[in-house]
RNA sequence: GGGGUGGUAGUUAAGUUGGUUAUAACGCCGGCCUGUCACGCCGGAGGCCGCGGGUUCGAGUCCCGUCCAUCCCGCCA
């Protein structure tokens, strides 16, 4: 018979020596000694030793003899203090063991899949399979926890800041661009289909028209695209959306927000965020969430080698390309030439034709291709690097694109190799700036997405050939080289944002089909208004050091988007899928 | 869609140039042990070597295909 605990198993300390307890957990060890037994019981709170000797009844002691590893126990018992031998200081509940009066076993369990421990060698199919089990790892436990305080934070500081948590739909209406959607057949609607969110944003937008003023969110989305480590086909932002609010009031919140989960979580104030823009981030990072927790930036070297008659280097010049480069400190001695043929492997991912690294010997001669390239100006590359004798240099030339993101990867992929990055180090900033569209073949498309606003002073550029300049007033919020969360003001005026439709070439039908409701929304009296979202997965995931988001999702997916305990997706009856007027074009043993 | 790595007992791994009965550890089952805490000791059970083809006298091992896991590229407004 179930009773109620008196205490959990994480809470017993010396001063309960004495006290008659109730504690109920799960057998984490057994070590059966014959005349006496210890059971390890483990709750979400800690873990509790039960010493079944000559002080409990034989009884009791029979039946602590049959648990087995992760069997439900209920123990009553009195707290005694431990033997000074047996004392463990690196044990919470250390100085203390329970004397049971009572042992019952409250359910059983077949063998074990794996052992539930932090170090579990098994494998992520394994744990997902049986993820009961898996959570009951205390690391899974720390993190979901994790979870529950940081969005426990995020509404006390949104509540705080006035904020109104209104929800959203699910069932909604799929948008042309961005990625892929979930899509949900209406049975009442036969060959109609709603979209799962990618995010809430035009629904967000209209409640600002809708005089709501700030509106929040802890929302899940939804996008169909491939997965990675730091990506779950559906995963959860913190949704916030603000009015008559200049950019740096939003990103304020922005700040505050970030600020209350890692107090709550880590304990960590941030501090002031700096604020980069999208161009610097770019030429000194490569990318545009740069990591600060390090050095290794990014160097223009077009200055001291862009005459260079090097092929690889005139050919990139010639092209219009960019030439930079960075310095690994003191890596000469350990820098065999399979370790730099890997960096070379690395950039080749990102589209660069290869790596001219460099290094820099006792009388300051560059070794190596970058050696070859740099000729007599080999000093001055030294300088533009400061390098010395001891470094190895990479350096790259090519198109503005694939360099920056061979060497902006290489840079932290060098880093981790080398241990060069300060654990339990958090290091935000601000990315401003950024344009308002990238270029793709056969047009424009938006950075951001089409409701960003492009600064007031290069409106006049839309439609232009100069729509590659024009800058948007949207921010990213970075964390350890993570974009954690990222908004921007939109546009609240319907002529703008025909504009940009237009300039994005976006037809007039397609614009009222699509997004029709949002420009009658906007005509009607929109306030100027701006927000962001935070990818709350990830941003758990720093906080708690995670590598991989499966681990701080309680359900997560696998890359490819099956949940492996439920095996989902599955199939339907025929019926339904008829109730639905879906056929299926994969036949059966497909 | 493309590339890398992996798939052998419940779990994690080893398995030689293709060659007898496929190893080990942990877990499981049985026994012993009164201060263990990764408890220890003795004994035992446990295998569609991911799946499907092929080569061969013979395949865990070689070849082709396929599925799954994972990491990366593309993709992710």
């Amino acid at each position: 018979m179930v009773k109620e605990r008196t205490h959990t198993c994480g809470a017993l300390r010396a001063a309960h020596i004495g006290q008659t307890v109730i504690v109920q957990g799960w057998a984490s060890a057994v070590r059966d000694r014959g005349g006496v037994t210890f059971i390890v019981l483990r709750d979400r709170h800690g873990t509790v030793q039960v010493t079944c000797d000559e002080r409990a009844p034989d009884s009791e002691r029979e039946t602590a003899k049959k648990i087995r590893q992760e069997y439900v126990v209920q123990v009553t018992g009195i707290v005694a203090a431990r033997q000074d031998s047996a004392v463990k200081k690196d044990m919470e509940t250390g100085e203390i063991e329970v004397i049971p009066t009572d042992v019952e076993i409250l359910s059983g369990t077949r063998p074990l899949p794996f052992t539930i421990s932090d170090d579990t060698d098994a494998g992520e199919d394994t744990r997902l399979k049986h993820r009961y089990l898996d959570l009951r790892r205390p690391v899974l436990q720390k993190n979901i926890i994790a979870r529950h305080k940081a969005a426990q934070a995020a509404r006390r500081f949104m509540d705080d800041q006035d904020f109104l948590e209104i929800e959203t739909p699910c069932l909604t209406r799929a948008t042309p661009e961005g990625a892929r959607d979930y899509l949900v057949p209406s049975r009442v609607h036969p060959g109609q289909f709603y979209a799962l969110p990618q995010s809430p944003q035009i629904f967000k937008q209209i409640l600002m028209v809708a005089g709501m003023d700030r509106y929040f969110q802890i929302c899940r989305c939804f996008r169909d695209e491939d997965l990675r480590a730091d990506r779950q086909p559906e995963f959860t932002q913190i949704d916030v959306e603000m009015s008559f609010a200049p950019r740096d009031m939003v990103m304020r919140i922005g700040t505050g927000l970030a600020a209350a989960m890692w107090k709550k979580v880590t304990g960590v104030d941030i501090g002031d965020v700096s604020t980069m823009t999208w161009h610097e981030s770019m030429d000194r990072f490569g990318v545009d969430a740069p990591d600060l927790r390090f050095g290794m930036e990014l160097v223009d070297l077009k200055p001291v080698l862009g005459d260079s008659t090097f092929p690889p280097i005139a050919n990139a010049i010639e092209a219009g390309g960019i030439l930079k480069g960075f310095r690994v400190a003191g890596a000469v001695s350990d820098s065999s030439r399979k370790v730099l043929d890997g960096w070379t492997t690395f950039v080749r991912q990102y589209g660069m034709g290869g790596l001219l690294w460099g290094k820099v010997q006792d009388d300051r001669s560059i070794t190596g291709p970058l050696g070859k390239a740099a000729g007599e100006a080999a000093e001055a590359v030294l300088t533009a690097l400061s390098a010395e004798p001891g470094d190895v240099l990479a350096v790259g030339a090519g198109d503005y694109d694939s360099t920056n993101a061979g060497l902006g990867r290489l840079r932290v992929h060098i880093a981790n190799a080398r241990d060069l990055i300060p654990e339990n180090t958090f290091k935000f900033c601000w990315v401003v700036d950024f344009p308002l569209f990238e270029k793709i073949e056969g047009g424009w498309t938006p950075m951001h997405h089409p409701f960003t606003a492009p600064k007031p002073e290069h409106m006049e550029w839309l439609g232009t050939d100069k729509m590659g300049d024009i800058l948007s007033d949207a921010y990213d919020l970075v964390c350890n080289g993570s974009e954690i969360g990222g908004g921007s003001i939109r546009i609240h005026r319907e002529d703008v944002q025909h504009k940009v439709f237009e300039a994005l070439g976006i037809e007039e039908e397609e614009q009222q089909e699509k997004f029709g409701f949002l420009l009658d929304a906007l005509a009607h009296g929109a306030p100027p208004h701006g927000g962001f979202a935070f990818g709350f997965d990830r941003c758990v995931g720093i906080m708690t050091n995670s590598k991989s988001l499966r681990d701080v999702i309680a359900f997560p997916k696998t890359t490819s988007a099956q949940d492996l305990m439920s095996r989902a997706p599955g199939p339907v009856d025929a019926h339904e899928l008829a109730e639905l007027k879906i056929a299926s074009t994969v036949t059966a043993d497909a």
